[in-house]
DNA sequence: TCTCTAATTTGACAGATATCTATGCACGAG
DNA sequence: CTCGTGCATAGATATCTGTCAAATTAGAGA
C-alpha cells in the first residue's frame, strides 16, 4: 500500500524499442509518431467517413463508385466528395476515374497499422516476443 | 536508461470477445453503429490523447498518476485534465483517487473492440472475388 | 460543336475543439 | 483549523470542422 502512496516519477520510460509498430501498450508514443498517427485516428473520427470507409470496403470487387456512396447518405454529393477527401488525403483510400464514374478503394495496409496499434494488450500479458 | 522489465500487469483484464463485432471490412456499418463507435476514434484523435493513453498503457503498475503524465507535455495542467476528461468520457481509461493523487488506467476491452473493427482486411486485401 | 451527367472545388456559416488563465475542491501535514 | 499541493472546473478565445448552395471540371454522346 505504501508503495502506491509514492510518485514514482519516473515518466521518461524508454521500454526499448524493437518490433516495427509496438502497440500503444507496449511501449510509450513519442511526439513525433502521436503527430504522424493522430491523423489517421481523426479521418475516421466522423460516422460518415466510417461509414464510407466500411461501403468501400465491402462493396462488391473491394471498389465502390461515387455514386454508389452518395445514395446511402442523406447528405448531398460536395459533403459525401469532402469526406472521401480526407480520407484520401489520410491515405486510408485511393481512388481512380474511369470514364464518367470515379472508383474508391481502401489501403488495407494503413488500416492494418491502426488495428495493431490498438491491438490488445492481452501481447503485453503474455507474449514472449 | 537501459530499463528492461517489462511491467507485466493484470489491468483490470476483460478482454472483449473478438466477435463481439464484425471488422469494417466485412460488413457495412449501419448508422446506429457508425455514431456509436466515431466517437471512440475522436477520443484518440488528437496527439496528446494518443501520448497520454500510451504513456498510461505503458507506464509501471499499468495506472500512473497525473502528476506523471503532465510533465511529459508542455502543456498546462489543466488542458491535461481535459484530454483525460474526453478519454474516460470516450470508455477508454478510468481513474481513482487514492490520497492526494488521482490515478488513471485503460480499459483494454474498448481498445480491443476498436483494434478489431479496422482489423485485417486481409479478406478484402486478397479477394479478386 | 453543344448538352447532359458525374464528381469536385469554392465560399460561407454554425457548431465543436484545444488551449489558456483564474478559480474551486479535496486531501495531508502541521 | 489553517495552509500548501494535486487536480478539476469555469469562462474566454482563436481555430478547426461538417454542411450546404453555387460554380467548375471532366467525360459521354448526339
Amino acid at each position: 500500500m505504501s508503495k502506491q502512496e509514492l510518485p514514482i516519477v519516473d515518466v521518461g520510460v524508454q521500454v526499448a524499442a524493437e518490433a516495427c509498430c509496438a502497440p500503444l501498450v507496449c511501449e510509450p508514443l513519442d511526439e513525433a509518431e502521436a503527430t504522424e498517427l493522430a491523423p489517421l485516428f481523426k479521418a475516421i473520427a466522423d460516422p460518415v467517413r466510417l461509414r464510407l470507409l466500411s461501403l468501400i470496403a465491402c462493396h462488391e470487387g473491394g471498389e465502390a463508385c461515387v455514386c454508389d456512396l452518395t445514395v446511402a447518405f442523406d447528405l448531398t454529393a460536395p459533403t459525401i466528395s469532402h469526406h472521401l477527401k480526407v480520407l484520401k488525403q489520410a491515405g486510408l483510400i485511393d481512388s481512380e476515374r474511369r470514364g464518367t464514374w470515379v472508383y474508391y478503394w481502401i489501403n488495407p495496409s494503413v488500416l492494418a497499422r491502426m488495428s495493431a496499434l490498438l491491438s490488445p494488450a492481452s501481447a503485453l500479458a503474455g507474449t514472449p516476443a
